[in-house]
DNA sequence: TTTATTTAGTTCGTACACGAACAAACTCAA
DNA sequence: TTGAGTTTGTTCGTGTACGAACTAAATAAA
C-alpha cells in the first residue's frame, strides 16, 4: 500500500474494504477450478447448514440482499448446483436443495474455505486472531 | 446475525465481507445527497492527494481495477466531477483533475467521512480501535 | 367474504469488480 | 530505423450489489 491522504488509510471503510478485497480475490482462484464463484459457494455453505430453505430465509441467514440472491439462485439452478422445489403449502415459494453434483465436491470446499481461512490468520498470533475475530463481529 | 453453519462466522472472509457491506452500505448514505458514490468519493479523495494523477496511478493508489477505473472515470467526467486532460509528452494518457463543482464541496465530504468513520468505531475502545486498525493494514 | 395489508420473489436500472483481449503509443535494442 | 516487447487505457463478458417498482399469493381486518 502507498502513501495516501492524510488520513485516509486510517479510514474503516478503506481498511475493511481493502482487507476484504484481499481476501474476497484469494478465495475466488481458490474457488475457480470448481467452477463456482465466491456468493454461489456461500449459498451451498448455507445450505448444507439447513437444507430446504427459501431465498428469504437465505437472504437473512447470509446477509444478502434478495435482488441479488435472485440472480444467484437462478444461475445456480442453470448451472446444476442447487434445485428450486415449489412449496405445496405456499404458491409465493420455492425451498432450495443443492444438487448432487454439489454435495460431491462439499467435503472439498469445506477444506478450501478452512484452508483459505489458515492461509489469511496466518500472520497473526492466536490472541490477535481472537480479537479480531471479535472486533469485525461486533462490526456486524 | 443469525445463527450460522458451525465455524463459517468463524470465517475471515464472511466477517471482513460483511463488516465491509456495513460500512460501505452506511457510507452510502451519507454520500448519496451529494450524487456521489462510494468509489466516486474516493477518487476525489485521492486527487485532492494529489492533483493530475494519470489512471495508473490512481489505479495503484487506490487498489482499484484499471477496468473498473475506467468506467469510474468515465461516469465522473460525464457527471463533472473530474476533467480529464490529454498529456502532451505521453499521448496514451490523461491527467485527472477534480472539477470545481468537486472542490467546492471538499470540506463537507472529507467531514462525512470522518463522521461517518467516527460512527463505525464509537463503539470500540481507543485500544480496540488501535488493535483493528492495525491488524486490518497487516491483511493489505 | 370482501378489502386492506403483508410477504415472497422477480425485474429493472445503475454502478462496481475483474479477467481477458485489444489498439494505440511508447521504449529500446539490433 | 525498424521490429520486438512494454505500457496505458478501453472494451467485453459475467457476476455481484442494491434501491425501487411490480406481480402473485397469503393473511389479517372489517
Amino acid at each position: 500500500m502507498q502513501k495516501l491522504p492524510d488520513d485516509l488509510p486510517e479510514c474503516m471503510i478503506f481498511l475493511l474494504g481493502k482487507a476484504y478485497q484481499k481476501a474476497h480475490n484469494s478465495f475466488k482462484k481458490r474457488l475457480k477450478p470448481y467452477g463456482l464463484t465466491n456468493i454461489q459457494h456461500l449459498v451451498l455453505e448455507g445450505l448444507w447448514y439447513k437444507n430446504g430453505m427459501t431465498a428469504t430465509e437465505l437472504s437473512s441467514l447470509l446477509m444478502l440482499d434478495k435482488a441479488t440472491l435472485s440472480g444467484v439462485l437462478e444461475r445456480m439452478a442453470e448451472t446444476g448446483w442447487i434445485t428450486r422445489v415449489p412449496d405445496s403449502e405456499d404458491r409465493r415459494i420455492h425451498r432450495v436443495y443443492p444438487s448432487e453434483k454439489a454435495n460431491d465436491i462439499k467435503e472439498a470446499l469445506i477444506r478450501e474455505r478452512q484452508e483459505s481461512n489458515r492461509e489469511i490468520l496466518e500472520r497473526f498470533s492466536s490472541e490477535e486472531r481472537v480479537v479480531l475475530k471479535r472486533l469485525l463481529r461486533e462490526l456486524i
